[in-house]
RNA sequence: GCCCACGUAGCUCAGUAGGUAGAGCACUUCCUUGGUAAGGAAGAGGUUCAUCGGUUCGAUCCCGAUCGUGGGCUCCA
């Protein structure tokens, strides 16, 4: 989402003062105007500030403009932001005495991590538990530069079984400039939102009749699935893997003796009940794979058995979760899990890094991704209780990551219950963080499914087990796509890559043999015959991102050439047609990004 | 799931201080055979304003519930 100019230290400082006073300002005129509310807190952010509070009633978005205009009135009385400090006993009896519950157990906390003074920063008549910094002086305040913006329930501390506290969000910038391109980038991203793009293109359909969270693709979004699909298959299998296919449905004993019954069981769809046995939908493919596995003795020689499959799962989402392509209930990921010695397991995790590589690189979403290293935090009770391998794992985690040159942010908590994870991270264009692959260590699973080996001593020894996927989940991997692009995919992708248009009707039958010529070597191509003048045809091709426009004439029919528009660079050039489809056939196969076959840049 | 907002023609949106709805684009038909981002004209299109209840002589507009969508929180591929 939003980019920030570099911002030399001192700026990005002072900026961040004046949100964090802003957001005390804000909570000086709700107290102001509703004194029963209580104090949350109130953190600069990204973008702006936000201030938690404690109410039974809480705010709507018709409240934000009396409180930003009492903010406005408060700061013009140019109040100093006085810092003062005091021992936690007085501080507690203080903030008790205000009412102010939650300030209190924040002082409780901070004397139970040894703090024995606290610090306050006054604003007027408003007195708030504050570790600073603010400005000097609310006249200091950019007031053109800011602005409330919405109002969200949130958690007291995060925590769903705490007390939900209403939310005001407000934007602020170093000058009134920064924060109106703030809001036309923010416009701006809603354009290439993929919801609204998959809808203009066609891509899916979400039915509320089918269901929410259950997307269907349309035959142009469904060509692009295919595109992928094939492109990841053949490079797995051209890497060793071995594709297979297992059903959706499997027993829930299966999810028992996995774990996931009893460390997933939310995220998963209640049992289905046939004579008297429980099946789930499955959230994962593990278990299925590690059963193929089993199937038979392995031999060490035969390890790593990498075994990949396009695997269609079923996911329960809370609702309010649920997001178009991104966050669904039903979706395909590009799944695998490979079984080798453990020490191999680093070898078999380079190879994994290597694919993702390169998967990105050829999707053009390298620059845009980051990698995240998920380790364990402190709750264990959420994790298997193996504190050995935790630490085996999450080393070697790290050394492939400093050998491969991985700078990965570290993320405590976000770990697999079996294990450390390393996710490639990306942001949608409304700048919400998702995971777009991930893979992990598995340091459980073969345990408990008893999968083995026999080494060469003869002995039965236990495999490691790598989880992974290579592109991801088609859905959101397509989301991603379609907003990194704004619509506009690399030549491979796009469901119609060319479009023939003839300028009278005296050519649709050449431009009829142009489509063929191209659709035999395997290439999409859509004719525009319509009766409607050429420059409407070229308007809607344009703004359906075709890559290339065959605009046929009577020169180009008795020439037997083509005069093609580039999309990206809309420059033109005439050529004759098997020179155009040679080249445009050589882009397709080598998954071009650039589009060069004709009137290049 | 929780908080806030929204739900009017396929799309983008008007509208009525409560008296049974309108525009542009798309669509259909006709005219135009046009050389690179909207040719012209006419027409049709809402079981009447997401659904179901309530208040009212009367509700798209007020109230409630439900469903769906969006933004947060939590969760997560």
């Amino acid at each position: 989402m939003y980019q920030h100019k570099t911002m030399d230290p001192q700026e990005a400082a002072r900026l961040h003062e004046m949100r964090h006073t802003f957001s005390h300002l804000l909570a000086a005129a709700v107290q102001e105007l509703r004194p029963e509310v209580k104090l949350g807190i109130g953190p600069a952010i990204d973008d702006g500030f936000y201030y938690d509070f404690l109410t039974d009633q809480p705010f709507s978005l018709s409240d934000l403009k009396d409180i930003e205009r009492r903010m406005r009135k408060l700061a013009q009385a140019k109040h100093d932001l006085a810092p003062s400090s005091m021992g936690v006993a007085e501080a507690k009896a203080l903030l008790a005495q205000r009412g102010e519950v939650l300030k209190v157990e924040l002082v409780e906390d901070l004397a139970a991590q040894g703090e024995t003074e606290v610090s306050f920063y006054g604003l007027g008549g408003f007195l708030d538990l504050c570790k600073g910094p603010h400005v000097a002086n609310t006249k200091d305040l950019p007031l053109k530069a800011f602005k409330l913006d919405r109002v969200a329930g949130a958690y007291w501390r995060g925590d769903e079984k705490r007390p939900m506290l209403s939310r005001i969000y407000g934007l602020a910038f170093l000058t009134p400039e920064d924060l109106a391109a703030y809001i036309e980038q923010r416009e701006e991203a809603e354009r290439r939102d993929h919801r609204r793009l998959g809808r203009d293109m066609d891509l899916f359909v979400i039915s509320p009749d089918v269901g929410k969270g259950l997307p269907m693709f349309t035959e142009k979004g469904t060509t692009i699935r295919r595109a992928l699909e094939r492109f990841i298959v053949d490079e797995e299998i051209k890497r060793g893997y071995l594709h297979v296919q297992t059903p959706i449905l499997g027993r829930k004993h299966l999810y028992e003796i996995s774990g996931h019954w009893e460390h997933y069981q939310d995220s998963m769809y209640p049992p289905i009940n046939v004579d008297g046995e429980d099946y789930v939908l499955r959230p994962m493919t593990c278990p299925h794979h590690f059963m193929l596995y089993a199937a038979r003795p392995r031999s060490y020689r035969e390890l790593p058995v990498r075994y990949a499959e396009i695997s269609p799962m079923y996911r329960k989402e809370k609702s309010g979760e649920l997001s178009g392509l991104i966050r669904v209930m039903g979706f395909h990921l590009a799944d695998a899990h490979i079984f080798c010695k453990p020490e191999d397991v680093k070898p078999v995790f380079r190879e994994v890094v290597d694919l993702i590589g390169y998967v990105m690189e050829t999707l053009g979403l390298a620059e845009r991704c980051w990698y995240r290293l998920s380790l364990r935090d402190d709750h264990k009770e959420k994790y298997i209780d193996a504190p050995e391998s935790w630490a085996m794992a999450e080393r070697d985690m790290r050394d492939i990551c400093e050998e491969m040159k991985l700078e990965a942010q570290v993320e405590p908590g976000h770990a697999a219950f079996y294990g450390p994870k390393l996710d490639v991270q990306m942001a949608t264009v409304g700048g919400r963080e998702e995971t777009l692959f991930t893979n992990q260590i598995d340091i459980a699973l073969a345990q408990r499914f008893h999968l083995e080996y026999i080494a060469e001593d003869g002995s039965r020894r236990m495999p490691w087990v790598v989880h992974r996927s290579s592109i991801g989940c088609l859905e959101r991997t397509i989301a991603f796509l379609v907003e990194h692009y704004a619509g506009a995919l690399p030549l491979w992708l796009m469901p119609v890559q060319v479009k023939v248009l003839p300028i009278t009707d005296e050519q649709t039958a050449y431009a009829a043999q142009v489509k063929d010529q191209l659709e035999r070597l395997g290439l999409r191509v859509e004719l525009d015959d319509r009766k409607e003048t050429l420059n409407r045809k070229v308007r809607e091709a344009k703004m359906q991102k075709i890559p290339y426009l065959c605009v046929v004439g009577q020169r180009e029919q008795q020439e037997g050439s083509v005069s093609v528009t580039n999309r990206d660079t809309d420059r033109k050039s005439t050529l004759p047609v098997a020179q155009f489809a040679d080249a445009v056939l050589k882009e397709h196969v080598t998954r071009s990004r650039q589009l060069r076959a004709a009137g290049a840049a």
